[in-house]
DNA sequence: TTGCTCCTCACGTCACGTGAGGTGGC
DNA sequence: TTGCTCCTCACGTCACGTGAGGTGGC
């Protein structure tokens, strides 16, 4: 009777709907060791919970905007990984000394995202101010145009 | 004839290490009609002038700060285009509404290209704010298991 | 039972990477 | 002349796309 709404499981196409994804993308991301399901049924059926419908989404915010390839992907999430798989095991009660190093080992490759991220601010930040002048020179220009119209220069 | 600002011109390999990409990339994008060199030499060896410089640069930032693929690139880069091969004749006495629809094309795809900068930029703000409150929680939480243990800081 | 979704190959595609083998220009 | 850079194939790779042919679960 108590059906809780947080042990809901996603069938692989219900997953690839969710995130907008292809079931391609997500077998292949399995293939190369990126994400795993957490259950595999009986019957051959992968089958995700939550932690695994996160873990997509951040690698793919982590594709898309900071362009990265798979193989970085897997470089700059591999302690998400090993904490998220340790994280059922938290309330086993490990060592804070354990504790310790898990976050330990998290926090530079987090901290290695940020500048990642803040790279690519600046350089979109250029790139936006660079487009704004652009398009205002085009709009003086073709006032000008508009405004001679009636006379032809040479 | 009136004198050019800068006549200098690139072979291939030069331009590929100014710009930071390999030959064949630039190879690739001329196949695809992404980017023809201005001359040719009789010798079958390609030229590259200021101008496929720019445009190149341009492709590039496209590409790595929008992630669009290249049939968008082109899409989004065709005005531009033109503009650039008129260019050269805007000297040779267009008459102005010839010159004005030759901006008014370019207008939108500029308008464009900012929205599609500011939509990035929108999505990488969120991402680096929670970047940050996750490192926070981290290194408090660190905090907290290194208290008890009388550790030296470092 | 009937669809629908799932499964595993496996070839195709996009955007190049990487030689092979040869010619030309400084 | 000697290197170096250029040229054109052409196969390889990464990150999937897209069926083919078959099985299983609601």
């Amino acid at each position: 009777m108590t059906t809780r709404r947080r042990d809901r499981t996603y069938r692989i196409g219900e997953l690839a709907e969710r995130i907008g994804v292809t079931t391609r993308t997500i077998r292949y991301y399995e293939e190369i060791g990126l994400l795993a399901p957490s259950i595999r049924s009986k019957g051959e059926q992968r089958l995700y919970d939550e932690s695994d419908v996160t873990r997509l989404q951040e690698l793919l915010r982590l594709r898309d905007l900071l362009g990265l390839s798979l193989d970085e992907l897997a470089a700059l999430t591999e302690a998400e990984q090993a904490r998220a798989a340790l994280r059922d095991q938290w309330h086993d009660n490990p060592s804070d000394s354990e504790k310790a190093k898990i976050v330990l080992a998290a926090i530079p490759l987090i901290e290695r995202q940020l500048k990642l991220v803040q790279t690519r601010q600046r350089r979109l930040s250029d790139f936006g101010k660079e487009l704004s002048s652009r398009l205002e020179t085009l709009r003086r220009r073709l006032e000008e145009f508009q405004e001679g119209r009636e006379q032809s220069r040479s």
